[in-house]
DNA sequence: TTGTATGCGTTATCAT
DNA sequence: ATGATAACGCATACAA
């Protein structure tokens, strides 16, 4: 347990800590027989150097803070797979926190790595939060930040966002060109931008398409598995059944088209499915789940090089937001048999 | 982003830096007054303290280091969110990493964490992990170490572990009592001690029931859903086909269940399939599979308080193995319809 | 009750 | 080329 220090190797080699200091750091003049013997002395020792000193010297932590809401789906961690990936090989460490989609945790998850002096922070908001201040004061401190797909338009900080307003008019055309009429919309929370693109390209393809959609086909619900079982019980119980819905996320999809399955609906011929960034369980269900995909390792490593520069550019940061495109996996729940 | 430090706050107010520290440390005699004023110009000036600073004169860093095999399925992240519920209130932060299944990068992380002066670690192996002569170097050293679910069984740590003999056995029951006669063992990686047990609850409930298990019933597979893929395909091709799976893991399950019921078997009628570790998955796909539910969150909770005691308890510490109950989640991938 | 001084493990700036 | 020393921000033993 007991670390050995600089310190250590200085009395058993008598020499002073400066000069072991310099054989690792090799910016400095240092004979090289004097830096072999350190460095041998140092293996022979076991000694590690203790980042902890230097980030208090250098001011800075090379630890990364990263802000997810959740952390079951396959999502997030993919995201984070692939910050990691970036980060890692830059030297930095990533300390991850999740809020449970709760917006009190989510604040405290960031007050929490800034006092730990993060370097920078990625987030990607909780879908209770509302009041932004706190926000704006984190990016007005100076401290970096990256926010991904669940992110704050209005707040001047780069990030990495999906092109949610055209794969939602892909999805929905898609389904207009299976020639389904009575497309509803599994809207996601009201205050994430994500939902409102996703709902501004649900109703923008039927324009093209000049078809009508009364705002009684989106229906607000959430994310979960749950809310789509509460929506689908709600339109069978209304008698208000749609020959096919579009979710803005695939397990509120999946939590539909379970319940109407039970209730002996044929999917796709009776009802369509289409979900929103390919959780793992899309391609698993029965049937599977046509569902747009983003590239999540992709974000990840995006947001962290912006992360980086931003850190190593201190001063002169032009905020900039990154759109990343994907792609529709079609698959049966939404492919009308051909008759 | 310059941070205001207790030496601004004494300049401010004429006051020494200790008199500063002293009204955040309420061990220390000091003058109600004289503390009021302090916190009110340290609100006033937004100073934070500097943990970084603290550790490095402490010692520790409060930070606990997580190791982690995958990140995708729920396994993983639930048992992480048991242990941050518990590490969180004790003012420990969470630093998470996870190595892909590469023994390589699993090493790796250990070191950066150790490097990292994290207070103590709580590590699931890769089922690459072979070589374990480094795991035995690192609790030599004395760091407290918590393993669990993929143990080291001769390393003398604390562990929390499932009883996966004990479910094994059940599961295998629970088939044998629905009168399946032909049934195979999707084993877990080989170095895993949970794979053997998981073998030998296999093996033992078809003793207590008198039936015969050849060594060709178990059959070596892995965790993920392309080996049971690729194992059923085998099977099918070998024309040898089982009347009842049991898997050690639910993906292989899945992935095996797929193949076959794209093949045209009937399932469970033809063939029956239980899994192991209740992934969210089990429950959507179809049909639902019958699967062992292990307690992950408790797992992590468990872990999170035998390595705060190991800690907080230094020098004194008899590692002890805690091992956990769960249940089997019967569903219709293994329930004959009844006649 | 408050101030002074020291040290945690490093790096950087001097001087030697 | 190497040594001495001052920082980084904080906590604490000791002096006042």
């Amino acid at each position: 347990m007991k670390h050995v220090t600089i310190k250590d190797i200085a009395k058993e080699l008598n020499l002073a800590v400066s000069t072991i200091s310099r054989a690792f750091n090799d910016k400095y003049d240092i004979r090289p027989e004097t830096k072999q013997l350190i460095l041998n002395k140092a293996r022979e020792m076991g000694y590690r150097p203790n980042p902890i000193a230097r980030n208090l010297l250098q001011q800075r932590s090379m630890n990364i803070g990263i802000v997810i809401p959740e952390f079951i789906g396959s999502f997030f961690p993919e995201v984070i797979i692939g910050a990691q990936e970036v980060l890692f090989k830059e030297g930095y460490q990533l300390l991850i926190t999740q809020s449970n989609e709760c917006y009190k945790t989510e604040i405290e998850n960031v007050k929490l790595l800034e006092r730990n002096m993060v370097d920078g922070l990625i987030i990607s908001l909780s879908h209770q939060t509302k009041n932004i201040e706190c926000f704006k004061e984190l990016v007005s401190s100076g401290l970096p930040v990256i926010f991904f797909n669940r992110v704050i338009d209005i707040l001047n900080t780069s990030k990495v966002v999906f092109d949610d307003y055209k794969w939602a008019f892909f999805a929905t055309e898609h389904l207009i060109y299976q020639n389904y009429k009575k497309i509803f919309h599994l809207a996601g929370p009201a205050n994430l931008s994500l939902a409102k693109n996703r709902i501004r390209g649900f109703q923008n393809a039927h324009k093209k398409h000049r078809l009508d959609v009364p705002d009684s086909h989106i229906i607000p619900s959430g994310f979960t598995i749950e809310d789509g079982d509460r929506v689908a019980m709600e339109m069978i119980e209304n008698k208000n059944i749609p020959d096919a819905i579009f979710a803005a996320g695939d397990l509120t999809a999946i939590g539909a088209m379970k319940v109407f399955k039970r209730h002996g609906y044929k999917i796709p011929e009776e009802i369509a499915f289409v979900g929103f960034s390919e959780q793992t369980l899309a391609r698993h269900v029965d049937p599977p789940l046509t569902s747009v995909a983003q590239p999540t390792f992709e974000i990840g490593r995006t947001a962290a090089k912006l992360l980086i520069a931003q850190i190593e550019n201190q001063g002169v940061h032009i905020p900039q937001t990154i759109t990343l495109s994907g792609k529709l996996n079609i698959r049966s729940s939404s492919m009308k048999l051909t008759k």
